[in-house]
This record gives structure tokens, sequence and C-alpha cells, in this order.
DNA sequence: TGTACATCAGTGAACGCGCGTTCACTGATGTAC
DNA sequence: TGTACATCAGTGAACGCGCGTTCACTGATGTAC
């Protein structure tokens, strides 16, 4: 065996990374196979020793937010996943300014939708899964302080993803702010939250 | 002068309304020139005689939206502007199943976002207009039930838009209806109607 | 410890194709007489 | 009313380019002796 077998893992996990680095920042369509190569410090022949084809790299770059982000484990961001205030917790760090900037490693529902929503089933089942392990964690301590609350969590995600995803098509900086703002209050009113509870990040 | 006058403006519509749906359909990089010249019943030479550029269409595209639907005129549905219950008709009308599966006449707000927030400056401009006039429809009559009612406005018209984009890339058709429902209900909540009120479509 | 070797991860030229854009042209049109 | 004509909306061949994918190859690697 002429390489260890852990060489080639490495290297498929580097060019998914880019992968989703660059289909975050440009879109499916906007991103070749050689750029994301290239990205990855190879060149394009390799490519087929990975992967069958773009498609299926482009569903493995949007599960990868699950593998890398387990909700309790938000980048840069400490959660107590046993504590209770996890969905608020969730709710601040998906609005934050952070998350807004962070276009790279963003979650890609808030990057891809709309590619995902012209894409085949694989696609969409990555997408769903997350979806549903968003509004799973917003669930988590909500059903001891709401009624309705399966459609509260599904309008707090709804909420939480919206707001970014507009956010990053409006040009002013400072309506980008309000609308997140706006979520983020809206959010923890219908999660239930006193205002009290409320904490600006 | 061998044309009308109209006739030329006539041709230039029937570009926009064929790129309008295209560009919904498929992207911005999804879609090429030949493609819309060709649904419009043209050949590609013809389109640098009404356009620069392929983004000038684009962003034309995106603003088309206002000039066929300024709010009070829903495709297909009866607004009484002056009426008390402007605001909830638009949140009904937005999340019905209706504009739900009219891919090609789609609000480019949940067809576009992503392809925006990766554009340039008239492209997001002509997004912040409509998302504007969607924001000042909800206004509207909110004013005398809430307060607070510029960020309840902002937030409605988030999880109209939000819960739109994610039920597209969403791959099961009751979980899609599922996100609207929950969308629905809490934006009638959050905008300050009573849920006796509130009438299904 | 040192060397020969089989393996296979990665290379890069090449493929057919469709892209955005240009430009010399064609021919349907409304007007002038 | 009929015809000749100038106009310019629309045509379609051509441009250079980058795309996704293929494939014969190269050379760094761990192993066997």
């Amino acid at each position: 065996m002429p390489y260890k077998p852990e060489h080639k893992a490495e290297t498929r996990t580097r060019i998914v990374r880019s992968a989703r680095k660059l289909f975050n920042r440009h879109g499916y369509a906007g991103v070749s196979i050689d750029r994301i190569m290239a990205d990855a410090g190879l060149t394009r022949g390799g490519f087929y020793a990975h992967f069958a084809t773009k498609d299926e790299l482009y569903a493995e770059a949007i599960t990868l937010i699950l593998a890398e982000h387990p909700i309790e484990n938000w980048e840069g961001i400490e959660f107590d996943p046993q504590g209770p205030d996890v969905a608020r917790q969730i709710v601040n760090a998906y609005l934050s300014t952070q998350h807004f900037e962070d276009i790279d490693a963003t979650c890609p529902m808030v990057a891809q939708p709309t590619d995902v929503a012209r894409g085949g089933k694989p696609v969409k089942d990555a997408f769903t899964k997350v979806f549903e392990a968003l509004v799973s964690g917003l669930t988590h301590d909500m059903k001891e302080r709401v009624t309705n609350h399966d459609q509260r969590a599904l309008a707090v995600a709804t909420l939480c993803v919206g707001a970014m995803v507009i956010a990053r098509a409006v040009d002013r900086q400072d309506f980008s702010t309000r609308i997140r703002e706006a979520a983020r209050t809206m959010a923890l009113e219908v999660g239930g939250w006193q205002p009290s509870d409320i904490s600006a990040r």
C-alpha cells in the first residue's frame, strides 16, 4: 500500500471544504471544478478519483455543515446543550453579526437555498436534514414554556434563516442589521421568552 | 420611421418577461441569452440592441415584479387597498399554495435571493425596493393595532419570504405545507391579529 | 539499514460543447410622392 | 391607390473562452527483502 489509508480521505475532505467555501460565495453554477481543485491545492484531473460528478460533490458540501456544526458546537460560539436556554443561544448565534459576515463557513441554508430548490433530490434531502436539525435544536426547551411549540419552532427557524437570506440580498448595511434585529426580537417573542431575558450580542 | 415607436418597446418587454420566467426557474448562471431570446421568439444577435449586458437584463427582470404586482394587484388575488385587512390579505396571498406553485411568475425574493446576494449593486438595489414595498404594504394597518410596528412588519415580511424560500428547498410536500402554515399562523400573531380573524385559504 | 519495486493518488493535455458578445447583413416596415 | 425607398429591428455566423469530463501518464509512497 503506497499511501497511508487516511491519505485519500484527507484529500477528499480538503476538496469538500474548498467546495463548500466556493459554493457559498458563488453558487453552484458559479464555481468550476478546476477552481475547487486549485483551491484545495490539486489539479482538475484528480477530481474524478474522489467524486463521480459535480452534483455529488455539491450534495456532500451541503451536508458537511451537519458534521461540522452539530448545533451544540457552533463555530466559535459556546453552547451548553444541557442548559435551559439552548434555543435562545441558537437564535442569537444564528442571527449574529459574526455569522452574517462569515460567508465562507456560513450555514448552507443561508447561502444556498435557491440553488437547492433548483437541484435534485439528494441535495434537497441534505437541506431538509439541516433544517430539521435547526428546528429540533430550537424545540428543545420550548416544550415546557409555550403551547403550539411545533409551529413556534418552525416559525423561529424560518425567521432565523429568512432574515439572514434577506439581509445578505439587501445592499445597505444598516438595513441588514435592522432586519436581523427585528427577526431576533420577534423570534424570541414567538419562542416565548420574556423581553427581560433578551440580551443583545 | 419603419416601425411604430411602441414596436421595439414591446419586444423589449417580451424579452424581460421571458428572462424573469427563466431566471426564476434556473437562476442567473443557469440561463443563457440564447435561451431567453429563443423563449421570446427571437435570435441571440438582437439582444444587444435592447440591453448592454446580461446583468442589466437581470436587474430589470427583478424590478419587473414591482411594475406587475404593486401589492394591491397581486396575481389573481383581489385586494381592497383601502380596506382594514390589507396586511393580512398580503400574508395569506404570499404564503398561498397558488404562489408556492407558480414558479414562473413568483416573487423574485423567493426565487432569487442568493443570486442577488452574489450580484452587484443594481441588482441588490432592485431587491431592496421590492422588499421595502412588501414591508410598507404590511405596515399599512399595523400602526393602529400594535406597538413596535416597524419591527413587527419587518419580521412578518421575513416570515413570508423565508417560509417560501425554505418550503421550495425542502423535498417533502407535506413539510413545505407545514412550514408555510406555521409561518402564516405566527405572522398573524406577530402582526397583532386575533386568532379568530384568521381564515385559511 | 539500504535498495528495488508495485501501487495508485494525482497530473495535465485533450475532447466536444455552450457561453457572452460582436458585427456585417437582410428584409419587413411606414412614409413620401 | 400604387410604388420606390430609407430606416433600423432582427439575423446568424463567428470570436475567444472556460466548462465538465476523460484518459494515458508520472512519480511519491510504504513494503518486502
